[in-house]
DNA sequence: TTGACAGTTCGACAACTATCGAACTTTAAT
DNA sequence: ATTAAAGTTCGATAGTTGTCGAACTGTCAA
């Protein structure tokens, strides 16, 4: 004992985490677009967070507000380029969520 | 015009309240529970609302409550089967979803 | 028809969330 | 050194959510 489910219930909350990352629609935006401008023609572009903070239409407090929820639920990442914030895909976070909607 | 982007905008929402609907622990256990029996020995079996009533650790008005959250999500359905009601997974849904998963 | 079980509706309440403006820090350009 | 832009932190506020107990509505079996 010890291990006992912890597997799987880790594995629930997890998921769960990553979902509610993404049961707002300003998160789910930029997630998605984090998601599809990776693989742009510039190799390892990523996102800008000025960019989300003039295009969304939140004020830059809540967009901060909103990374930090996706970096927490482990589906992005943030890395300081220069004078901005990028922000890229967590690919193994990526993979996890495809599996659970994997065909049976 | 008139079209617009409705369509990205509609399916944005329509995953965005999918993964509201998945974005608590009690929720996610009934999805996958009914995901998982699906395809059990019984052809078109389902799982008894009762039963997670009683397994689950919430009482029956927050599990009448959950389960109307997953079937305005469109993740599942409902049918009244004599005494019981059966819970069935949408797998319209599902394939929704699992595309939105895809690889690249 | 009565009783027991299955499930819903309602009102309440505590906890959480999204958003904002204001004030702050950090980075780089001049 | 100044300045300007990028981003964070804080406190407040309005709105949403999860849960419950109590009272209600089926639905079947005896």
């Amino acid at each position: 004992m010890g291990t006992r489910n912890t597997d799987t219930r880790n594995n629930q909350d997890h998921l769960c985490r990553a979902f509610k990352a993404l049961a707002n629609p300003t998160r789910l935006r930029i997630y998605q677009q984090i998601r599809d401008q990776r693989s742009g023609e510039v190799a390892d572009s990523g996102c800008k967070l000025v960019d989300f903070i003039n295009s969304l239409k939140v004020g830059a407090p809540t967009v901060s507000h909103h990374l930090k929820e996706l970096v927490n639920a482990g589906l992005i990442e943030v890395r300081r380029d220069g004078r901005f914030l990028t922000c890229y895909l967590r690919e193994d976070m990526r993979e996890e969520l495809r599996r659970f909607w994997e065909r049976t």
